[in-house]
RNA sequence: GGGCCGUUAACUCAGCCGGUAGAGUAUCUGCCUUUUAAGCAGAGAGUCGCAGGUUCGAUCCCUGCACGGCCCA
């Protein structure tokens, strides 16, 4: 009640009279380019000159439309569970009230009362507002007010005839004025363009995309919880990078003015986060972005959240039990079973998950002959066959690598940890101790998707110099996405890097299986976009 | 980069064989104090993505471009 009692500055309620912010001092606030302009203009639609007028009517009645004196006492959500077992006759007994604050999201007028649902972040509420308790002058300004307006309200808690909880006001304040008018109530905001352009809106009007986003969020509440239980360190490593690596793939370019310098988005953070394990961390791990200058599609954005972790003296193979505990233990927290229903597909997390090596998956699941992969004449033909290019020059192990991206890949439905990559598309992988030209590497699949990559990592700085100069050799050859010198990252072994074993996990995937997202650009708020006509 | 599809009122969508556009919601006016996709009566609202072409006439046919979606690379 203290709020409505005029002990803060500013107009408390809609019932209009003297304020203290008039039109004139308005102009004088600061963000006055946000304070509504009056000013008609004739290419605007009819709707928001409609409201430009109400504004106008409602300023000279001196409501304030922009108030930030109004405080709630209660999120919208504890009321419906504080009494929703109580019955009309009980709440008439004992009458709770409350302050509140949401955005209007229906209204229905009858005249002289009118029914109000108002949303806030956790919730939304009926509010039943009647003339005869508000008093007309406060009653006409609040008939004045449309869906989409962000309002506090003070009122006790009923039950109507259909034994809705419902607030019937006694006190309402305005405190935000909006001028662009909410989608359609029904069918909402269904326009992916501007589902993604407009987040806001879709958020507002659309629960599911909310949804989504708060699923997002406990998936990665629910990995850091797993790391630091096991006492991973997490920490920052740097997102602009003199010299990209840590995955074969083409960097964005940047450039400092004061140091003259060039510099790159990171594509990983992995060789940072191997230095650490030099510098005598021993289990650490980084979830942030990277960003990789290629294609968009429905499985890639060029800024993607990425979780890498390293832990010293465990190998490749306990990551995949690790891998297991790991993502079905969230997919339990996440839905109460280790299934999920992705597409239409039951994808089951119940460990443990099948492991097959690299060739045999070509062989296994490919439905390859071991001389179509062997054979670099017959690899390609296939590859070509398949309908990819083959770049003149390439290594048989990229091409055996595409004919696992065309024939294998889109099949593993369950997840399935396929290791023993060659070591030629492997420049940061251990190799494996019995077979030199396969690495301790694997990679999980689920739903026909690369969610993870890990392996033994690397901690010989010689044979690390040689897969370096190999790949500058292919970037000379024309590879864009090879590895860089890091000399560096050279000399930090040679200082000693515990057997240690790495994984990378990619997030915006992890979510879209959670969350039965069939495009990457439902999982991130913001995806990129060209830019739209007229607004750049 | 290629193929297919889409772009019509603020939103969701119709629009037939080419004859200058409709509905619902929203908005505005009036009525209505327990509704909930409230209801009833009335009204206003459009650069049919942009630019060309064909045609007496183009939202519609053709070409190019922009943005988006899906698939392929």
């Amino acid at each position: 009640m203290e709020l409505f009692s005029g002990s803060t500055p500013g107009p408390q309620s809609l019932e209009p009279g003297p304020g203290r912010t008039s039109r004139n001092q308005y102009k004088h606030m600061k963000k006055t380019s946000q304070t509504p302009n009056n000013q008609p203009d004739q290419s605007e639609s009819q709707l928001l000159k409609n409201r430009r007028q109400k504004i106008k009517d409602l300023q000279e009645q001196q409501i304030e439309l922009f108030s930030n004196s109004f405080r709630k006492d209660t999120d919208i959500s504890p009321i419906l569970q504080e009494a929703g077992s109580l019955d009309a006759a009980e709440l008439e007994a004992s009458p709770r009230h409350y302050e509140v604050a949401g955005r209007i999201m229906a209204l229905r007028s009858f005249g002289k009362g009118i029914f109000a649902h108002i949303q806030d972040h956790s919730a939304r509420i009926q509010i039943f507002v009647q003339r005869d308790i508000l008093g007309e002058d406060e009653f006409k300004v609040f008939k004045k007010l449309d869906v989409g307006d962000i309002i506090g309200v003070h009122g006790g808690l009923f039950r109507t005839k259909t034994d809705e909880l419902t607030i019937k006001a006694e006190k309402i304040q305005l405190l935000t004025k909006a001028i662009r008018p909410l989608p359609e109530k029904y069918h909402g905001l269904k326009d992916v363009e501007t589902r993604y352009r407009q987040r806001y809106v879709d958020l507002i009007v659309n629960p599911s995309s909310k949804q989504i986003f708060l699923a997002r969020n406990r998936i990665i509440r629910h990995i850091r919880e797993f790391l630091d239980a096991r006492d991973f360190i997490e920490v920052e490593t740097p997102m602009m990078q003199t010299i990209p690596g840590g995955a074969t793939a083409r960097p964005f370019n940047t450039h400092h003015n004061a140091l003259d310098m060039k510099l790159y988005l990171r594509v990983a953070p992995e060789l940072y986060l191997k230095r650490l394990l030099v510098g005598g961390f021993e289990k650490v791990y980084e979830i942030n972005r990277n960003f990789r200058n290629e294609g968009i599609s429905t499985q890639h954005n060029p800024e993607f959240t990425m979780l890498e972790f390293y832990r010293a003296y465990v190998d490749y193979w306990d990551l995949m039990d690790f891998t297991e505990e790991m993502i079905s233990e969230l997919c339990l927290r996440m839905t109460g079973d280790t299934r999920i229903t992705y597409q239409g597909n039951t994808i089951d997390f119940t460990p443990p998950w099948t492991r097959m090596p690299f060739f045999k998956s070509l062989e296994e699941i490919g439905g390859l002959a071991p001389e179509d992969y062997q054979d670099p004449e017959k690899a390609k033909s296939l590859v070509k066959r398949l309908g990819e290019n083959v770049v003149p020059g390439e290594k048989q192990a990229k091409v055996q690598a595409k004919l696992f991206d065309l024939l294998v890949e889109p099949r593993l439905l369950q997840p399935h940890f396929i290791y023993h990559y060659p070591t030629e598309i492997s420049p940061l992988s251990r190799r494996n101790d019995k077979d030199p030209a396969i690495t301790d590497r694997f990679e999980l699949f689920v739903a026909g998707r690369e969610i993870a990559n890990a392996f033994s990592e690397l901690n010989d700085p010689q044979d690390q110099k040689s897969r370096f100069q190999e790949q500058v050799q292919d970037k000379e050859a024309g590879d864009v996405e090879a590895h860089y010198m890091d000399e560096d990252y050279i000399r930090a072994l040679e200082y000693g890097m515990p057997p240690a074993g790495g994984e990378g996990i990619g997030i915006d995937r992890l979510v879209m299986l959670f969350t039965d997202s069939a495009s990457i650009r439902e999982v991130i708020l913001f995806p990129l976009l060209r830019p739209e006509a007229g607004t750049s």
